[in-house]
DNA sequence: GTGAAAGCGCTAACAC
DNA sequence: GTGTTAGCGCTTTCAC
């Protein structure tokens, strides 16, 4: 345990310098319009420097009328890997514009959001979803900026994968193709964007629609929707994600059955143990690098209370050929 | 994109209940020792409530000198689902005292700790690991509460989880254990936590210590690995975690080997894919929620500045028996 | 029982 | 170029 300090403040720091509080602010923040002479900068850098200056951040926020804070709400999902590659983009970018994101996690029993955003005091938040309107009328109560979620541009970047999961699959020859949703109705949206991705391309190269079924992650439904999709001659199956397409393997091979003899199987997000299944499982992997530079935009736009630029993230996906399909 | 509005103030508050500011503040804070009226009471709630005033959280710690903030720096690993439980655990205690937790991604190239803290006027930080010397000296000039990690209690605790690995093992008649550490250093110290568990469990059962090997997720390590412990007869694997186990599963099926037969493999965690593998895998289930709680009380003794009890929080690891053992 | 007044540490007009 | 001054919205001591 380690105890609290005093902590030096900016008016500290101008007397060690000699010189008035306001320069300190001026001097720190670099204020533009400003003409300081590089000497007084100097003195007033080297005795911060010495005295281990920090602004208070709650000072300069009711003094500014705006933190620097960015809520990120993340919703208690087993996310991969590739999220935190999304949200450490997320926040360098949005670092480099002197904000700072912080995540909550969504839970059960925690408290509702707008509260969070109040007591960090948020000056903008955003999800993976878009937030319920009651959620949003209330934040705006709070003059917090809602920057706009999934459905903008996450949702448009689930497509793809879909889209050339199925491509995969049709490429190899398969004319008949299913799709494994996942139960778990924190999913439902963006396996619903992904299955779009599949469908759209089953319509664009001539095959009848996908059969979608849903499963668990347990052995008995994957097995059954195993017996759905051959009895509908079903060949290869795209799956939501990684751990659905695990599910069907096993559901396979609880049927006496194997991938890709009796059905292919291809997953998505390319998880770490992808690689070990039996038979290793191909997936799509890509990258979300890019939709948190854009999502970092779009808070910056939303808090200069311009309309952001809705371009579209590429998520560069492509296939992982292993082989299971 | 949905803009800010202005927001109600406690003055505010106050002209609508016909009293003073100062009144708002001793209701809405519910501060002991004054006599307050029920009237006046309910008229100070009613406006808040009619105004939907919410307090300026910055101002509030300005005024207080200490925020309500508690921050928990994640580490950027592919940690599961069970963090997730005592995340939020975590969150529900510190909510019960008022206090909101938000965590903060560490990476590559983010801002240092003591940085993130002060942008968001923290009074108080945890992590799953100590911080380096340099952190804990910045973050106390900062008059941030340094709550004690991972060393004394997730260590702790973690320890159980191999101890209950290896004792499974040799209930099932093993004698020569072998240990698969991840080679990935952010787990270092979290495996080696575990293993103390296993070679506790083969020092009081008078076996000899764990055959220690690493391998990373690659098939071609993991196999690696395997020749290494059939060359030293060794009959059963306790893995760091489940994915490290399945790397070895995957690692015996490259060597047309397979377990529980010529090697038995016990992970550890229990994740959802667990089952999935073939053969399914057996696994230690444990939760964290108590973990969670305890890091919150000690998360309120050190604000309040008292040392917190160390006590010794069980996670109640239970064996989930599948056949790879 | 209730209110007046003095800050908390900082920013930003506006003087000099 | 640099300093004066007035708050930001709240807590808290002390007087009524």
């Amino acid at each position: 345990m380690t105890r609290p300090a005093k902590r030096p403040t900016s008016t500290d720091v101008a007397r060690a310098a000699g010189v008035s509080q306001t320069t300190v602010s001026f001097v720190l923040n670099d204020r533009p319009g400003q003409s300081i002479s590089e000497a007084t900068r100097r003195r007033v850098l080297d005795a911060a420097q010495g005295l281990g200056y920090r602004p208070h951040a709650s000072a300069r926020t009711l003094a500014a009328g705006r933190s620097d804070i960015v809520l990120l709400s993340v919703p208690d999902l087993p996310v991969g890997a590739s999220i935190n590659r999304m949200i450490e983009e997320l926040a360098v970018s949005l670092a480099e514009h002197g904000l700072t994101l912080v995540t909550h996690l969504v839970s059960a029993h925690g408290r509702p959001l707008p509260e969070v955003c109040a007591s960090v005091d948020a000056s903008a938040v955003l999800g993976f979803e878009p937030f319920d309107q009651d959620t949003v009328e209330a934040l705006r109560r709070l003059g917090v900026t809602v920057v706009p979620p999934a459905n903008v541009d996450h949702s448009l970047a689930m497509r793809p994968i879909g889209r050339l999961q199925a491509d995969h699959l049709i490429s190899r020859g398969h004319q008949r193709i299913g799709y494994a949703l996942p139960e778990h109705p924190g999913f439902r949206r963006m396996a619903e964007d992904r299955l779009r991705g599949v469908m759209d391309a089953c319509t664009d190269l001539g095959l009848a629609p996908p059969v979608v079924l849903s499963t668990s992650l347990e052995i008995a439904a994957a097995a059954r929707a195993v017996t759905g999709w051959m009895s509908e001659s079903v060949t290869g199956v795209c799956a939501f994600n990684d751990d659905t397409a695990m599910a069907v393997l096993a559901g396979l091979r609880e049927q006496g059955l194997t991938a890709p003899a009796d059905l292919a199987v291809i997953g998505a997000d390319d998880i770490p143990t992808s690689p070990l299944t039996a038979p290793p499982l191909t997936s799509i992997r890509f990258d979300l690098h890019e939709v948190g530079r854009r999502r970092a935009e779009a808070v910056i736009a939303g808090l200069s209370g311009r309309e952001p630029h809705l371009t579209f993230a590429s998520v560069n996906p492509q296939v992982v050929q292993r082989s299971s399909t």
